[in-house]
DNA sequence: TTTAAAAATGCAACAATGTTGCAATTAATT
DNA sequence: AATTAATTGCAACATTGTTGCATTTTTAAA
């Protein structure tokens, strides 16, 4: 399997391998002080500029969600060029992990006059863990 | 009519007056950074105190879109406690403005095993008046 | 209308977050 | 192995947001 990295033309530097180890070891989304608490050596510019570079590249994407700082989360394969996820972002308000939720049918909406190009959708309440 | 401060009992102060009238002026959601320019004199402090007490009493909302500084916008008069507006949240690609627009049937959405309480959808695309 | 209590404001100082130029280092290419 | 291209890390700075506290303004009460 070839590293993402190659695919995606970038050069593959320790520092970048880091980063993607701590998001696929997380299956939420994540805030970029998680990523600073897992790394070895957190060098705050570098880290800006990697998750700059990982955003450009599709490889993760930006959820910004009321009142609180951006969570970022790998993408998925089929994710296109404008981050066309399949999936809605959901915040559980008892154990506020972030994470993205596939979607059997995502919903389609009209807007009369507008032209509508992304929808994304946001949810709030209690996730499969904490919902029982 | 009486004043939206009264209702909230809160102090209707020169300043809150004054960026209520800039809300009201502007039919979008709008970013500090445009109600720091139309202030007279713009004290930074009392303006983030002024916007947190105005969304704790919800008198305004936030909305966060990806890659953005939050943008600000008036509540509707049924806006609930937990704003729970029924509308979304609208950037148009060409003039960049924020609007809430509203929908006629605003989508349900179910999650196995999820408990959902709130939604909020985002839109990008062209608006009403870049759609021509 | 004056007075007392409560709330809001503004300054100073600070904390957190994010950016840029540039030299040194590391990775990819030949 | 050598050259080129890209990344890193430091220093310095810019932006954004917060807190304590004294002063001022608003509101409520007499």
């Amino acid at each position: 399997m070839e590293s993402i990295f190659k695919k995606k033309k970038m050069s593959a530097t320790p520092f970048r391998n880091e980063v993607l180890a701590i998001f696929n070891k997380y299956n939420s989304a994540i805030p970029l002080s998680i990523i600073e608490d897992e790394l070895k050596s957190h060098n705050r510019i570098t880290l800006y500029r990697t998750i700059k570079i990982f955003l450009e590249k599709g490889i993760i994407h930006e959820i910004n969600l009321n009142g609180e700082s951006s969570n970022y989360a790998l993408c998925k394969e089929e994710c296109g060029d404008n981050h066309n996820h399949q999936h809605i972002h959901f915040k559980c308000s008892i154990c506020s992990q972030v994470t993205c939720v596939d979607i059997d049918r995502f919903p389609k909406i009209t807007l009369p006059n507008f032209k509508i190009d992304q929808l994304e959708i946001q949810a709030n309440g209690l996730c499969e863990k904490c919902n029982n």
